[in-house]
DNA sequence: GTGCACCGTGGAAACGATTACATGATTGGA
DNA sequence: TCCAATCATGTAATCGTTTCCACGGTGCAC
C-alpha cells in the first residue's frame, strides 16, 4: 500500500536513534511534526487536501520516529479491517494448500490480508474458526464447510459479513458459490477405463455431507449407468477425503472374491492411501489394479506408476473466489461461478491408447 | 476461553427474533439487562466479582441478544490481540505445510489464534508480512526467515515485539531459534551411501543466504572428508529449495561425462525435481543413479522406488516454538531448542544390507 | 454506636485512529 | 473594496471495549 519508498538497506542501521521510546502513535508524530492529529492522518491517507509543506513535515517526522499506523485502531474507527478469512477443510491436503495459496495471492493484490482457519474435516472446528473469524470483524469470508450442516456457518452466510462458498458450499445458502465441475471430467474417466477394457469399477467416496463428496459418486455411477454397468455397493467404499479411509475402503475391495478392476478415489489422500494397501498386498498398479484419482498433485507423475486424475483449476478457483467476494464486500451483486475440471490421463489405469504426454508437474 | 456452554444446535432457529439490528455492542447488553456496561464487561470477563444475580441476566441478555464481543475494540483497549503471526518461506512445500498445522493447533490450544504470511521464499514478500503482522500488532512473531539479511525482519527480532525463529534464523540475533540439526542424521546417510558401495557423491543445495541451506551443505562436506571423499565443485547443484532447482541441477550432475552414483536433494521439492530430471532422461533410481533427500513426506513410501530421507520431528518443531513464544510473550526467558533429525532408509539408494522398514507414511 | 473493610456497581477515562464540523486565511470576481 | 468561495488546518466526537476510581450499602469488630 505504501509503496516501497525506503531504500532497502538503510533502515537496520539510520534508525538507532529512536530507541526506548516503545511505540509511537499519531500523536507523537503530530508533536514532532508542530501539526494536529487530523492534519497527520490526513497527509499519511493522501485522501483529503493537505499543503506541501504540511505532508512533508509529517513524512518526515513519521519515517525519523519509525511510525507504524495501527490497524487495530483505525479497524475499530472505520469498521474495515481489510483481511477476509478462509476456511478450508484440511491444510494437509495439497488441493487445499495450492488453493489457500492463490486466495492469499489475489487477497494481496488486491489489498487484503488472509486469515486461514483450518477446519481439519471437523464440523466442531469450523465452528470454532468461523465465529474466531466473525470476531475478529473480518470484511468477509471464503468457506468450504467441511459439513454440510453446521448450523454457525450457515448463520454466518446470512449474516451481514460477506461471504462466498469455495469448491464445497451448503445447498440452500444464497451465499455465491464458486467451484469446480467435476461431472464431465468424470465422465471422460469412466470412457477411458471402459475403453482400457475394465468393466468391474470401484469408488472410494467422501463424507456424503459434502457436495464434493456427493457430486463426485453421483457423477461416477450416472457415467457407469450411460454405458450399462452396474455400480454395486461392494463396490462403494465410504471414505472422509484422508488418507486413511482411502486404505481401509482399498483394503475391503481388495478382500472381495472377485476384486475390482479399478479404483477412483475421490481426492488425492485418498488415493494416497489406496496405493498404501495395494502395495502392502504386493500387487501392482495398473496390471493387478487400476488407480484413478481426483486433484493433480506435483508427486502424481512422480508415483510407481504416474497417476491417473482429474485435475481442477484451482489457482483459478481461489482467484475468482477472492475477486467475487470482494466485489461483494463492496456492495456488489453476488456473482458465482462454475469452472471445469478434466482428465489427465498417465498409466495407472493401463497403457493409454494414444502416446498421451506423462504430464509433468502442473504448478502454473 | 468461553467454554462450549452454548447447546450446538439451537442456535439456528430460535435466535430468529433479533433480525435488523445490525451488530449488538455490550452497550446493548447492559441496556437490556438493566446494568451498566462495565459490569457487563466484568460478568462476561468473569474476572471481577460480580454479583449471580447481576451475571445471570447479563448472560442472558447476550444470548438473547447474540451478543459477540468485538475483538478490535478488545485488542485497542488492552494492546493484546491474543493472536501470532507465522511467516514461512513457502507454504507450499509440505514440510511447511505440517510445521504451520502443527503451530495453528498448539496455538490453538494456548488461546492464539495465528495468521500465516507466505513468503514464498522472496525476501521482498518477507518484509511484506513481516510489517504488515506488526502493524497488525499480533503478540508473538514466528519467523522462519527466506533471506538471512531481511533488514526489515532484522528489525522486529530486536524490537518490542516478541520473535521466536524457527526452523531457519539470522545468526546474530538473539531471538530464540528452534529448529531440528541435520548433522548427526547427514553423516549417517553418507555413511550408508558408502556403505552401499557409493563413492562419487553430488549434492543439490538451498540458498546460501538460508542457514538451513548452509548447515546441509556443510554437514554432507564434513561427513564427505571424514570419510576420505572429496567434494567437487561439479558434484554441487546450487538449488533454491523449489522443484525447477532440483531439476535443473540434476541435469547438469547427468551431463558429467562420470555422473555421480548417488545425489542428496536438500529437501523434498527438489527432490521431486531431481526425480524429474532422472526419469525424463529414462534412467532408473537407484540402478542407474541413487537418491536421497531431506524432510520426509507422505509420498516419499510411494514414489518408485520410495525415497530414503531424512526426517525432521517436524510437528515438535511447531508445538515447541509456539510454546517458546508463549513464554516469552508473558515475560518468560528466551528459549532456543535443537531437536535432531534422523534417517529414513529406504530403497532409492540402492538395496540396504539389512531387511529395513519401508518405513509407512510417518504422519504421527 | 461508631469505624473500617469489603463488595457490588456505575461513571468516566482511556486505547489510536478517522472524520464531521468549525475556523481563519487566502483568493477571485463583481 | 467587499463578499463569497475555497483551502488548509484544528477541535472534538466517535468506534466498543476495559479498567481505575468513587460511591453507597452491608457486616463485623471494637
Amino acid at each position: 500500500m505504501h509503496g516501497p519508498e525506503a531504500s532497502p538497506c538503510t533502515a537496520h542501521t539510520t534508525v538507532t536513534e529512536e530507541v526506548s521510546s516503545d511505540v509511537v502513535s499519531i500523536k507523537d508524530v503530530a508533536e514532532a511534526a508542530g501539526l494536529s492529529v487530523a492534519t497527520v492522518s490526513r497527509a499519511l491517507n493522501g485522501q483529503s487536501a493537505v499543503s506541501d509543506t504540511a505532508r512533508a513535515k509529517v513524512l518526515s517526522a513519521a519515517e525519523s520516529l519509525g511510525y507504524r499506523p495501527n490497524v487495530v485502531a483505525r479497524s475499530l474507527r472505520t469498521d474495515r479491517t481489510r483481511t477476509i478469512g478462509l476456511v478450508i477443510s484440511d491444510v494437509l491436503n495439497p488441493y487445499f494448500t495450492e488453493l489457500a495459496r492463490s486466495v492469499e495471492e489475489e487477497a494481496r493484490a488486491l489489498g487484503y490480508s488472509v486469515i486461514i482457519g483450518n477446519a481439519d474435516e471437523r464440523a466442531e472446528l469450523e465452528a470454532h474458526h468461523v465465529r474466531s473469524l466473525l470476531e475478529r470483524r473480518i470484511d468477509g469470508l471464503l468457506v468450504s464447510p467441511a459439513d454440510g450442516h453446521s448450523p454457525l456457518t450457515l448463520d454466518a452466510a446470512e449474516g451481514p459479513t460477506p461471504l462466498v462458498f469455495v469448491d464445497r458450499w451448503i445447498p440452500g445458502c444464497d451465499a455465491p458459490v464458486v467451484r469446480a465441475d467435476g461431472r464431465g471430467a468424470i465422465r471422460d474417466l469412466v470412457a477411458h477405463l471402459y475403453g482400457l477394457g475394465h468393466r468391474r469399477l470401484a469408488i472410494i467416496t467422501g463424507p456424503a455431507a459434502t457436495t464434493t463428496g456427493r457430486e463426485r459418486v453421483e457423477a461416477f455411477r450416472a457415467a457407469l449407468s450411460e454405458l450399462g454397468l452396474s455400480l454395486p455397493e461392494s463396490h462403494v467404499g465410504q471414505g472422509d477425503f484422508q488418507a486413511e479411509s482411502g486404505r481401509l475402503a482399498t483394503e475391503r475391495f481388495l478382500d472381495l472374491p472377485e476384486r475390482p478392476d479399478a479404483v477412483f478415489a475421490t481426492d488425492n489422500l485418498m488415493a494416497l492411501g489406496a496405493l498404501n494397501a495395494i502395495r502392502v498386498r504386493g500387487l501392482s498398479v495398473p496390471d493387478d489394479i487400476g488407480l484413478a484419482a481426483f486433484d493433480d498433485i506435483p508427486w502424481f507423475p512422480h508415483t510407481a506408476p504416474p497417476i491417473t486424475t482429474i485435475a481442477q483449476p484451482t489457482a483459478a478457483l481461489g482467484r475468482v473466489a477472492v475477486r467475487a467476494l470482494a466485489d461483494l464486500i463492496s456492495g456488489g451483486p453476488a456473482q458465482s461461478t462454475v469452472l471445469p475440471a478434466h482428465l489427465l490421463v498417465r498409466r495407472s489405469c493401463g497403457e493409454p491408447e494414444t502416446s498421451a504426454p506423462t504430464g509433468g508437474a502442473t504448478r502454473e
